[in-house]
DNA sequence: CTACGATCTAGAGCGAGGTCTAGATCAAGT
DNA sequence: ACTTGATCTAGACCTCGCTCTAGATCGTAG
């Protein structure tokens, strides 16, 4: 699954980007905040070379965030997986709080979509009505 | 619809603040950038007087905001609604615009859930099999 | 009249999450 | 060797959306 793409060979950081969609930028700066599981390999010139691990665990960020994760969640999420097994139940309690305040969330924009859904309908029937609605402006 | 409370009695900022769940420094924030669709009445002591009018623009702000929309947006909403009667075309186009992106957003918040709820899943797999799982960590 | 809490204005401050700059180095093409 | 473009580091800077402070005033309950 979640296949990174040309089998093994590691990638540039601008590869990268292209692949996750983040900017070198950011790639840079959420490695400097802890966010990696581990540190990123180097060429003997000090350029950076991200493995497909790196790249699926960059994938997961991305979705983490996007959907509103804090990047202080992810750091602690990122350090239980660097000090490998024994803590699973710990990143199961951040990843399951995560899915809830998701759940919510949906929930919340599916009302918000439906006052908007309201209101964009009592603007397309006025339009409908004729432009030339005199009587009309209900402060909305 | 949008039952406001006390029938008409203007509100003090502080009732609207409870009423909106916004704070009364944001409420005045909001004031400043021109977020309202009119000037607020003012007591002869110079205190806010919300009618029932502005706490259902201020809800449906609320809702906006929620959903993601970014406070220029708002103000050019705001702008067009005290234009009066008119622009109503490109009112609809505001916010239908702004509908497909929190339809947008909630599509991409689903593919998110899945995806955490799927590696919710294979912790919730992992621990139930036993803590004592000797070889595991794959990097996740 | 006095207290006390709510409100007022103007403006500073803040946390999150990047984003960009400068100046140097690396690596590939010609 | 030279040019060009991608990367490197450290650190400054930016936007967004509030949030808070100071110091004054209002208004209601004793």
């Amino acid at each position: 699954m979640t296949t990174t793409g040309t089998g093994e060979e590691p990638l540039s950081i601008g590869e990268v980007a292209e692949r996750t969609g983040l900017s070198v930028h950011t790639l840079r700066f959420y490695e400097r905040e802890g966010l990696l599981v581990g540190p990123v390999r180097r060429t003997s010139g000090g350029r950076r070379r991200y493995t497909a691990v790196d790249v699926d665990w960059l994938l997961i960020c991305v979705k983490l965030r996007e959907s509103g994760m804090p990047l202080s969640d992810l750091k602690r999420f990122a350090e239980l997986v660097r000090q490998g097994p024994g803590n699973e139940a710990e990143r199961l309690r951040l990843l399951d709080a995560h899915r809830q305040r998701v759940d919510t969330q949906i929930q919340a924009l599916e009302e918000c979509r439906s006052v908007i859904a309201w209101k964009v309908g009592v603007y397309a029937e006025h339009l409908a009505r004729g432009e030339a609605g005199g009587l009309w402006d209900p402060r909305a």
